[in-house]
DNA sequence: CAATGAGTTCAATTTAGATTGAACTTTTCT
DNA sequence: AGAAAAGTTCAATCTAAATTGAACTCATTG
């Protein structure tokens, strides 16, 4: 049955191709790349669930992008498997409460690094208090105090942003 | 006169390399390139002023590359001109409050996409509501106004980070 | 005013990382 | 079991963005 008012199987229009920049513009800006925007853009102007095929052929990327995109989506909270699909794909459906997204994207990307510099600036403080020269270890001790200052501040941070976030 | 114990002209030791590779990274968490963190990192671990050509020697780039990284940083508000340098070079020195580092990113890297998001948006809301179809339209419209509703929130947060960021 | 030095610009090049696609595994169906 | 279809993996390729460097402007100095 050719469905010819219903976009979803056909050709991405003027309108959606729009849509689909502002997400790779948006992924962009959170230094993701461009295809996890067009996949998740794709997903929330889709009225129904896509299969791994379906962003195949709407977007025209690879099933090796469209694979990787989906997984780092879910991993993301982004994105969702749909439960009853009727045929044995997997079908997708887009998390669209912003508090989701935000928390996905902080416990993956933001999380994860806050983290790792602590540790790093940490060994680094170490070091400096262990220089010879007194005047450079007291300068790059308090530098290095600063780090761990912004570090501190910015984790503690994150929590208030995800309450008000949350409508 | 050649200074054995300052490192100022020399070569970076260990400890210096390490912490600019702490930058290194945080800046492209924030998707800026590597060497506007290596151009930051140098003037904050280093007691006194430098010049581009300082910074040419030491992080071995190019004088092009110190030339933007340190123009994108002064639009950042991340670096500033010292003051009474002795020679006719400008020196520059590090701004180390996350308060006004935080707020320049928002103001330069932030609030131009939201705000040029916003505008798409809104155009696209439009398109969306002269759609024929009813059932595409209604969606299609509840969508982008879930997308304004987005971006609306996170200008609302904006000023909020700036505060609780300011210690 | 020629020469020197600081800094900028931008076309050409390099590089990091995104994308592809062929080979593979897993699952379902007859 | 064998075939077909869904999805994954990763080395090879491609591309967007960063970096370079040579030519330039502008300011200073002998």
């Amino acid at each position: 049955m050719p469905d010819l008012l219903n976009g979803d199987q056909h050709e991405l229009d003027l309108l959606e191709r729009q849509v689909l920049a502002v997400f790779v513009d948006g992924v962009r800006v959170l230094g993701l790349p461009r295809s996890i925007g067009e996949i998740y853009g794709l997903l929330f102007i889709s009225p129904s669930a896509l299969a791994l095929d379906d962003l195949v052929q709407r977007l025209r990327i690879s099933k090796g992008s469209a694979s990787q995109g989906l997984r780092m989506l879910k991993n993301l909270g982004a994105v969702r498997e749909a439960n009853g699909g009727e045929d044995r794909r997997t079908y997708y459906e887009p998390a669209i409460e912003l508090k989701r997204l935000v928390g996905g994207f902080i416990r993956e990307q933001i999380r994860p690094h806050l983290d790792s510099g602590k540790t790093k600036i940490d060994l680094l403080a170490e070091s400096a208090r262990s220089l010879q020269d007194p005047v450079r270890r007291q300068f790059l001790s308090d530098r290095m105090e600063r780090l761990d200052t912004w570090m501190t501040s910015s984790a503690k941070v994150l929590p208030f942003l995800q309450k008000l976030l949350g409508q």
